[in-house]
DNA sequence: GTCTATAGGCCGATAGAC
DNA sequence: GTCTATCGGCCTATAGAC
């Protein structure tokens, strides 16, 4: 549970020789470009500059280095989500931050990973739920401000927060995905479509 | 490129000892249960109940094996495809195939294998744009005879064809995913405000 | 902390007999 | 078509020297 200052060791790990986080570096790489599935002692070692034993001295096994990459991802997310949360157009930012194409395309690795390694699972899941309960909160929240209007959106057709989060969640999810591979027919319309939501919802 | 009724020879295919339908059957298993990754030609051979080395004289490759199993995937998916826009609530029954856990499971095992497999990468590429714009012609075509409202749903917000073929892609893959994960907040609210989107489009 | 060395396992794929 | 036998490779993880 130690808070090393995620800020600065983030990302130029290896020049300043920090393997832990070289480490950590590689396997996100390796998972981004390749695919969980992709991710071994080995390459993960080469890709930081160490040798693949020296990757058990700081995780003893790779479920253990896993875990660790899940936790940093997380912790980092929790920070972009506080921001974006207080920000002067939060449903905007929060709509961006799920968009990212690197921390959506980790967290989807990570759950396909959840499928078939116990000691992921239950870390996984509990995070999903939480990120759910998170984005329904500030919703909620910013309903309440005010800061979404109340209008055709939400009380003829009934979009609750719960669903407006679920909605957003599962958008940005497809699209980040299938850009990855290189789909992207109906996007720009979709974007378009969102564009004029977030629009609608601003104008209060 | 055979058409082999695949009616007949689908379910039962190792008590009719056929090889070749037993080992595409144990692969689609083991990616439903375990993931992509956990697909290995001696894993394959046990559940089908053959030898691993038999398997290689079905499918030289596991390259060959992945491809014929999407392909059979594909085949099925384009015949229940057809019946869903084919019937009395078009709209309601290809919302109900885009929920099948199976089918959509084993969409997005492949969408991940096609990420660090090239062989298998523009297989999915095709399929994903294709699947993409015959939802977007049955949609328009459903619209067209009247079966979906232009009302506040379509117009003033602007819910086109396209927008609502990827809403619907969207919502059901987030929500088969996160099911298979044991994480189920806020699906029933979901369901729920899907079901009164689809009654309000058969109300015409 | 970092090194060398290595145990022990599962993997894809092929050769060749029947 | 199905069998036996087997090669060479990459994998996780540990032991033990420095």
């Amino acid at each position: 549970m130690k808070k090393l200052s995620s800020r600065s060791s983030q990302r130029k790990a290896e020049e300043k020789s920090n393997p832990r986080a070289a480490i950590l570096d590689a396997t996100e790489r390796i998972m981004l470009e390749a695919g969980y599935a992709a991710v071994s002692s080995r390459k993960v070692a080469t890709r930081a500059g160490l040798r693949s034993q020296l990757l058990h001295y700081y995780f003893r096994t790779m479920d253990d280095l896993f875990i660790a990459v899940f936790q940093r991802l997380e912790d980092q997310h929790d920070e972009h989500f506080a921001r974006a949360a207080a920000s002067d157009h939060p449903i905007r930012e929060l709509w961006k931050l799920s968009m990212n194409p690197a921390s959506t395309g980790l967290v989807l690795e990570f759950t396909a990973l959840a499928t078939h390694r116990k000691a992921i699972r239950a870390l996984i899941e509990r995070s999903a739920r939480r990120d759910r309960s998170m984005h329904v909160a500030a919703i909620t929240g910013i309903m309440g401000r005010g800061g979404i209007g109340a209008q055709d959106l939400s009380p003829a057709v009934g979009l609750s927060p719960t669903v407006l989060a679920l909605l957003m969640a599962s958008v940005a999810r497809t699209l980040v995905t299938e850009s990855a591979l290189g789909v992207s027919d109906g996007h720009a319309e979709m974007l378009a479509f969102v564009e004029r939501q977030l629009r609608r919802m601003e104008s209060r």
